[in-house]
DNA sequence: TTAAAAAACTAATATCCGTTAGTTTTGTAA
DNA sequence: TTACAAAACTAACGGATATTAGTTTTTTAA
């Protein structure tokens, strides 16, 4: 007799993907085995079956919702018409905002889809592509508005998304600023850089 | 009776390490088993005992060998008197450039080292630890010179070695632009930013 | 109260892991 | 050639893994 699941996604399924994103997290996907994720759940481990369908459907999970919520966020910003360095500023900071709102989640979906099977894996890996080539067109429509210099796009976006990737650091050894210093400092960073203007000016012509 | 290890460090483990360096990048150092390993050298499994001690040793020698060249090279630059600035853009250059040429074991570094076992696990973090607290210190000199806007150092240190770390990304699909620019723009970005620079004078009281 | 469904349990399976033991082959130097 | 060491091999062990089967307990609903 074929297992049937609860109509409504019942709560306890969400309690398990909560779980699973800490354990993920903090052991790796491939080291983290069902007996922990069970203790932390409060149960023993072939019971988590009556809930969820494999560890890799708990993987799955957790890396797509990411992934929806940074892409619909983004489609969200596209329609918003204000100028191009107002839409990255806004990415930028909900960037930041996922990080430390959902840590774990993002964590996972940051350093374990490899682990993904497929189909899973190639369509994670096909929307993070897309994300990135609608933020290298962002870029590049700043660069043709005069708002943003004229680097190479993909190198602009690659080090913004690398950046707020290692919001992590701060948040394991939580530091002794706040997160606003945080959030202000690294942006202002990542959209003028780090040397006082005057020597900016200078160094204009290499 | 006990294995006796060549009294110089025979070529034959170098090349198991090269080649667990590439495989633990693929395949994570969990899921990396030691029959691929040994299939990667052409040999079977139990042979490679023959040469190391164990799975856990190499991490080591790939993690510690990778520390030490960046500490080495931190203490390098901090002896010649120069710019606080002209320092971090050589401390910049030199984590590109040991990307591109070491990429297998950076990366293994930055991401795997989380298996390595006590003591290393602590000594591995303590050197890291170290190595950011230098970097704080360097920017914070450059802070008091005027050479760099008064953020916090911290901050400013996290995102340039996060952004760094984002090259993987950039080796990982070959992009069709060259080394050079890549260098060069990540560079610029990080040390000036990415807006032109009649913005950011506008935007300099928020 | 009772019947059905949901979710827990115990027991077990097949597979894979790092590693050891013991043996055979290969390379080297006298 | 001979002797010894280095390094390969096969076979196997003990343990951990995700998952399944089958059963019992708990919850839900009439």
């Amino acid at each position: 007799m074929a297992k049937i699941k609860p109509g409504r996604n019942g709560s306890k399924k969400d309690v398990i993907i909560q779980k699973a994103s800490a354990l993920f997290r903090t052991k790796g996907f491939t080291a983290a085995s069902m007996r922990e994720l069970a203790e932390a759940v409060g149960v023993e481990a072939p019971s988590l079956y009556n809930h969820i369908g494999s560890k890799s459907e708990l993987l799955q999970a957790i890396c797509f919702k990411i992934a929806g919520e940074f892409t619909s966020h983004l489609e969200k910003t596209e329609t918003t018409a204000s100028s191009k360095l107002a839409m990255i500023e806004n990415i930028i900071r909900f960037h930041i905002h996922m990080m430390l709102e959902q840590f774990d989640e993002v964590f996972v979906a940051n350093h374990e889809w490899k682990y993904l099977k497929e189909p899973y894996l190639s369509n994670f890996l096909n929307q993070r592509r897309g994300y990135e080539k609608r933020l290298v067109a962002l870029v590049q429509a700043g660069v043709k508005t005069k708002e943003f210099k004229n680097s190479n796009p993909y190198v602009t976006v690659l080090t913004i998304l690398s950046a707020l990737r290692g919001l992590e650091f701060w948040l394991r050894h939580k530091k002794n600023f706040s997160a606003q210093v945080l959030e202000n400092d690294m942006v202002d960073h990542l959209l003028k850089g780090m040397i006082t203007l005057r020597q900016a000016q200078h160094d204009k012509k290499q």
